[in-house]
DNA sequence: TAGTGGTCTAGACCACAAA
DNA sequence: TTGTGGTCTAGACCACTAA
């Protein structure tokens, strides 16, 4: 078990210490969906919070569709959705999980760069400073699903490199040894044709059809650090959403 | 101008009221983008509520994207994004409007069917039952764009054939001739090949990738009147969103 | 320093669901 | 009737921005 109680002396808020509390507990199955999660009073009784508070946090976790609340019946965990997906930065690895596939990570190629105009512009960086590429290919039920090309700005995460994102996830790798985290993200999402190379990749016949996601991701400090290609076989792959209004 | 002040005596929560007047007048351009909105303290004393129940109605204006925080200068109305496009139900016209084209339509054809299997699985209604079809050809700056094909369970719009949705917009004859607002709607997102009709009427040359977008709309109670499917021009059209966390 | 939004409390009354 | 979530109030102190 992690940590499971309020720090009433830490600078972090108690709604944020209390959101990582209860996100853990579904997250990691404490709390299964459909299970009805304590009510409030009970939150607000374990943590010595108080009501608002408790409902600061039950909004964040209904916003990113983790709980349900049902007037008069109580708050549940909700059952997981590919919804989910569309609104937040997750791992392939989620994603898979989410879709029920065993996810896998080959490694095509990796290699520093200096950065083509088109690129440089993205990322807000000077032409011809350095970029770090990492090629992989992304498998599910191990058969191919995506190619992912990141290029990272290697000023900021030098001798990136060195490690093997067959084995270690690169956002892993980045909060851990670089203590950059990516909480945002931009992204366009096309439709393009597979060229030779990638299809040869993805082991499908050309022509075929890509679904194509380009997407510059953000440290905590509001930099860019990464920019992101993703193509995904259509065959295989769609997004899901939602809209209101 | 519209109602400004909040009715004590409604049976509608004062934060929805209050949400309806602010939004109003960003909506109608009151408020233009940059704009600092009043502060807190100013909106407690016009509108005679809490700071709870102002901070409730600003989360909510928030989370739509409409305004933005900064502590210790205020807050601000946004300027529109194309954000907005991928989370909330909006017209063809809108769309392009915001993505600075002309929009135009054509009427394909439009039929009575009976509802095939997968269809009705979709709108939940029994299969063989009536299905008004309408397809479109949209433009943009004269240019193709895109093909909708709208299936309407007929038995909620009789009739809705008899209008011609070259001028006039489908959401509209819903909601004024039948009393239909289309609220939520859950679509999924997949690239796709062109078949040689959609080429055709696209005037793209083939093989051509496409956007599909396959949509399923529901009332305000919560019957699902509409399923649409959606082809973009590849080459024209793109879906742009952000992530968080 | 004054004014803004960010966090937090301790109450209150209501509407709804289930027993 | 009891327990749940939904709405609302009137305060408090803090952190940040700009003058």
């Amino acid at each position: 078990m992690f940590v499971d109680n309020i720090n009433r002396r830490s600078k972090i808020p108690f709604y944020q210490q209390l959101y990582e509390i209860l996100r853990g507990k579904i997250v990691q199955g404490d709390w299964k969906p459909g299970d009805m999660m304590p009510p409030e009073s009970e939150l607000i009784e374990q943590y010595q919070v108080s009501r608002n508070t408790v409902r600061q946090v039950l909004d964040l976790l209904v916003q990113e569709g983790l709980i349900y609340r049902q007037r008069g019946r109580g708050t549940f965990v909700a059952h997981p959705t590919l919804e989910q997906t569309m609104l937040r930065i997750i791992s392939f690895t989620e994603d898979m999980q989410q879709r029920n596939f065993v996810p896998g990570t080959e490694v095509v190629s990796s290699k520093v760069i200096t950065t083509p105009i088109e690129i440089a512009e993205k990322l807000q960086i000077a032409e011809g400073e350095e970029l770090a590429v990492i090629e992989r290919l992304r498998l599910a039920d191990g058969e191919p699903m995506s190619i992912e090309k990141s290029f990272l700005v290697h000023r900021y995460c030098p001798n990136i490199l060195r490690y093997d994102y067959a084995l270690n996830p690169l956002r892993q790798v980045l909060e851990r040894e670089y203590r950059i985290k990516l909480i945002h993200a931009r992204q366009i999402i096309r439709a393009i044709m597979a060229s030779g190379e990638l299809a040869e990749l993805l082991k499908i016949q050309m022509p075929s059809p890509l679904l194509f996601i380009e997407r510059v991701s953000f440290s905590q400090d509001s930099l860019p650090v990464e920019y992101l290609e993703i193509f995904y076989r259509a065959d295989r792959y769609s997004l899901y959403n939602e809209l209101q209004d």
